[in-house]
DNA sequence: TTGATAATGAACAAAGTGTCTGATATAGTC
DNA sequence: GACTATATCAGACACTTTGTTCATTATCAA
């Protein structure tokens, strides 16, 4: 890819993150973008759609980054205390936000953070299904697999906009004592 | 109040409603609100100041009915007993938005579902407080309220996704068993 | 009936969107 | 280094939406 396309995509990238930290979403101009990034109009509209497109490209660009872990590690985890394994999972994902690469905090605990918990709950729903043992037999299985992704993604939720005081163990420990696998 | 200022506000309700089962909230404009309703431009900016005060107070509206017997009924419930109080109060509240009161069904389950989430979550939140008994000890008592708030609102939007497949009383059997109250 | 007030409709400035232009700058290739 | 392709630029453009204003008309409550 040309290094200018590289580079006008990164300053546009780093413009609305910077501006979603400020702002919802919904309140962001195109122009205001167009400023923080120091581009030109039809340079932007060049690269995105819309704004939404740029919404969505973001997500994928963050959330692919951060689960790509997460997802394709081999399934070689214990069978033995699949539990652990799940808690490990979470652990590490936990420990992925942290880090905070790709700028998610601001963006999940942001006043968008609706928006991108849409996204955010696709990739955990795919990392449940690798755990299917987790899954209650005794409630319907979309009703069981919709509380464990919804939860989770509250809990990270939750937990990120208490600056993650709590230790990511820790965090992972007590979300799995709520939906009843601290066993 | 003024009859006519009531027939307004109903017209735009009414009409506001309407719009929010065919598309998103951000993509309604006033005009179409105007023209659904049947109103004058200035009559709406009469009565709301922006879309989003017409969206707030909406919600206030609708939520208000649906939790008022949740709230305010006597907390004359068996002690002896309370979880299923707390099922009791879930079954209602469910059976409560099968009966659509105010339309609730198009709002929370429509595109701009997050939108009344937010608003909804205020609510149940309030609700849980009645049943302290129901806050596990055993993980910080917020990250213990978010998780019981968060997960039986996305189990309430999922159900409403299924058409309300499930009964409300086995829904609500369902979601106790989630979080752990199925003794 | 009458005085108060709500609704009307039309016009308005301001702000935002997405498109298009020709000129300029820069990348990758030979 | 020269050359070609193309990314960026600046700015203008038509269009949509917003929220305000005002004079006029219709409706309410007493």
């Amino acid at each position: 890819m040309d290094r200018r396309q590289q580079k006008t995509r990164k300053a546009i990238f780093a413009a609305f993150n910077k501006l979603l930290e400020e702002k919802h979403f919904n309140n962001i101009t195109v122009q205001e973008i167009l400023d923080e990034a120091n581009i030109g109009r039809s340079t932007f509209y060049s690269h995105f759609e819309t704004k939404d497109a740029l919404l969505k490209e973001m997500c994928t660009d963050i959330f692919d980054h951060i689960f790509s872990h997460e997802l394709h590690s081999e399934t070689s985890h214990d069978f033995s205390s699949s539990d652990h394994g799940l808690q490990e999972k979470i652990t590490h994902l936990l420990y992925h936000l942290k880090d905070n690469r790709g700028n998610v905090l601001g963006v999940l605990s942001g006043e968008s953070g609706e928006l991108f918990m849409k996204y955010f709950k696709e990739y955990l729903a795919a990392m449940f299904r690798q755990y299917p043992e987790c899954i209650r037999q005794d409630v319907p299985r979309e009703f069981a697999l919709n509380h464990l992704v919804g939860s989770l993604a509250e809990a990270v939720k939750w937990w990120i906009g208490t600056k993650m005081e709590m230790p990511p163990e820790e965090a992972a420990e007590d979300y799995l004592k709520l939906i009843g696998y601290d066993h």
